[in-house]
DNA sequence: AAACCACCCAACCGCTTCGAC
DNA sequence: AGTCGAAGCGGTTGGGTGGTT
């Protein structure tokens, strides 16, 4: 037996709203408010709109200061930021852009944002290939940053191949099991990178790929990361090198998909591309999303740095980023689900972890 | 001018969570 | 602790619109 319908299907009116309908909401609302309940409401004032509606219609329209379309790049930066860090809580990024509703964000993710940045990625991966024809025969092992290469483990580039693309994978961020922020980003991450390479989500690859973009900060890195750019007058984000790459692996004590030895070269294009520019301290295309327009690699010692441009500021990125991805993701994370008496944080994160592990299985 | 196509966005649907009882 | 109705939320749909052929 299914669920009971929230109103009478037959008698409500659907589709796009009359002026008057609009007006009568409005009035009413702005008079008396909702009254606490919704469903009550339009037949209360006489509307033939079911209550979900009524409330979906002032909150996405005729709610006052509402703004509609012309995102400000400003707004851009944080939806992304905010998109990366916490994945599709439109709510929660809506609640950080006064006067957008959730609804708004979305849409304008689902039909701009989302190709705005997949088509740069794609303008500059084809603009790039062409180049690396040429040129790809002329760049040595040498020239890939030594801390970037990671040897002697499963990691290292394809040797038999040529033309496959050249180690694949990032430096690796230190990682604590005991942190479950960076559970929280590394689980967002897989789902961007389903959302945004869904069609690969099934052959291994996005295994990798979150292997190898999961390297964002985590949590604590997050807090070394802005402790080192106060010090530096370039904002920049600083990779440390790591013990062992397969550190990064959540395989063990979350039980999360793990990644498979001999599946590393097969990396989804975009995500190849990315990683192999990070290798030629090329701006990583396609990753700009996630970072900014201008960035580059450069090495020093035993770290990698990216440094930001000036399209997008890294400092600005990463002070969202780092804002979002470390407490306050897990209070933003945990504003649909308070924290319920005698579960902690780190229980909710396993919970997380498990039901994200299921949903993947879904996928 | 008409047909077709792609895009946008308001609105709907169904699931999850909350909170009162 | 369990139930149930309401609210909240994110994914999806479909009508409107503008551009192209």
């Amino acid at each position: 037996m299914g669920r009971a319908p929230c109103c009478d299907k037959a008698n409500v009116k659907k589709g796009p709203w009359a002026p008057e309908e609009d007006a009568t909401l409005k009035a009413y609302i702005e008079e008396h408010g909702t009254g606490g309940n919704w469903i009550a409401l339009p037949q209360k004032i006489g509307l033939k709109r079911c209550g979900k509606s009524c409330r979906l219609r002032w909150l996405n329209y005729l709610r006052p200061n509402i703004k509609h379309g012309g995102f400000s790049d400003e707004e851009d930066r944080i939806i992304c930021s905010l998109y990366v860090s916490i994945g599709s809580r439109w709510s929660i990024i809506a609640a950080q852009l006064p006067g957008r509703t959730d609804n708004d964000i979305k849409n304008y993710w689902n039909t701009r944002l989302k190709k705005k940045l997949l088509g740069k990625q794609r303008k500059d991966q084809i603009y790039r290939r062409k180049g690396d024809l040429l040129t790809k025969k002329a760049r040595s092992p040498s020239e890939i940053p030594s801390s970037i290469v990671v040897s002697g483990n499963e990691y290292t580039n394809n040797s038999q191949d040529p033309y496959m693309p050249e180690v694949p994978v990032m430096p690796p961020m230190p990682y604590t099991n005991q942190d479950p922020c960076f559970v929280s980003d590394h689980t967002s991450l897989r789902k961007l990178l389903i959302k945004l390479g869904g069609k690969f989500a099934d052959d291994g690859s996005v295994n990798q790929s979150i292997n190898m973009v999961s390297h964002f900060p985590s949590e604590n890195t997050l807090t070394n990361l802005q402790a080192s750019s106060q010090n530096d007058e370039n904002r920049f984000i600083a990779c440390s090198t790591p013990a062992s790459s397969s550190s990064m692996q959540l395989n063990s004590q979350y039980n999360i998909l793990p990644i498979q030895e001999g599946q590393i070269g097969t990396l989804p294009s975009a995500f190849e591309e990315m990683y192999y520019s990070t290798n030629t301290q090329q701006k990583l295309d396609g990753s700009e999303f996630l970072y900014g327009d201008m960035y580059e690699i450069n090495t020093s010692g035993s770290n990698s740095v990216i440094t930001c441009g000036d399209s997008i500021d890294w400092g600005e990125m990463s002070s969202l980023i780092s804002t979002t991805t470390t407490n306050d993701v897990m209070n933003l994370s945990n504003f649909r689900r308070p924290l319920r008496q005698g579960v902690s944080i780190q229980d909710r994160a396993y919970d997380d972890i498990n039901s994200e592990f299921v949903d993947m299985k879904k996928l």
